[in-house]
DNA sequence: CGTTTTCAGTTGCAACTAGCAACCTAGTTT
DNA sequence: AAACTAGGTTGCTAGTTGCAACTGAAAACG
């Protein structure tokens, strides 16, 4: 590895996103509760009984989750006692990392295809494998991927497609390469 | 939701892969140790000090990803001391995984691009969204997307990349939860 | 109305796991 | 040989997981 790098590399791998995304989905079953609400459940019951958690942990992991916004809390107008469990829209945005864990799982541990199957509505395929890409679309494997500091990024890219655009941080984006 | 699908769904969320990828990978360090390996890092006291983890749980869990076969561990040749640990296919396999993990806690948790980015050689453009897509490359979104039973997955679309698969058609699927 | 059932949790307690600091052992350097 | 290194292990404490049994409030039943 590119020992320009190297240094400040170990700086910065602190200053990563990472421990923040597992403070909040770092638990033993806190995917399994969200692929369940992925998959329509709604109610503490439910989850209960569908994944066979411990009723304590079950309450501790749906609070933790409702702390960090990923599912919301509601009792129901219908029925007081029940409590109607959503996802967020930030909760929803988990469903690319879950699918990429399960897929892998799929490939990689169990070797079959899990079921029930998340297909296109459209056409009822199923969907794609979770793959990187850049900026454009093409499909990128390790090869041709680099990491790099902040002022080696080229972040003109950054204002063609639809993700949000407060990134005010990084930048002194200078043009390092071409 | 549609009662069709609900009873099998019962039975099948256990027959999931989910729980064989976290059984690899579910434990508090393994995702930091494995993006210390992906950014470059080999060594027991690399990681032990990039990551300021316990020396003992640094151990058991390198342990555990060779296991899994997710890293190799190998003495080296030129000092027999030092072990050389490296990602397998397996593992370079967990970086989408990763990467979405890492974008998410980006997006909703820390708010800015974490550092070192990771690019496209090409043109040092950062990475894409890790996303949803179908078998053709469209992204989907939410509202695109369907889970269905085995039996109603239109498999033909299998057959331009090294997925496996047999399945015939037929009709009965619920919109990924509400 | 009182009784029973259901839902969503708590509480108490045993077993297991994480984390720190100190120690160990084989291989390497001086 | 003595000292040093890399990569662990061991002992101990603090926290977490998990089961089972209990609670309390809202709904359903008779």
């Amino acid at each position: 590895m590119d020992e320009k790098l190297r240094a400040p590399l170990r700086e910065q791998l602190v200053n990563c996103s990472l421990p923040a995304a597992l403070e909040a989905m770092g638990e033993r079953w806190s995917f399994m509760i969200l692929r369940a609400a992925f998959n329509g459940l709604h109610h503490f019951e439910e989850f209960q009984s569908e994944l066979g958690i411990a009723r304590n942990i079950l309450a501790n992991r749906l609070g933790r989750l409702v702390e960090h916004g990923i599912l919301t809390r509601d009792a129901m107008v219908k029925d007081r006692r029940k409590i109607h469990y959503q996802l967020t829209e930030k909760g929803v945005a988990l469903l690319p990392t879950m699918l990429a864990l399960r897929q892998w799982g799929e490939r990689w541990e169990t070797g079959f295809r899990a079921s029930p199957v998340l297909v296109d509505a459209r056409d009822r395929r199923p969907i794609g494998p979770i793959e990187v890409r850049s900026w454009d679309g093409r499909v990128l494997t390790k090869r041709d991927l680099l990491w790099a500091l902040p002022e080696d990024v080229d972040d003109s890219g950054e204002h063609g497609r639809g993700d949000d655009a407060d990134d005010d941080t990084a930048t002194s984006a200078v043009r390092a390469a071409e």
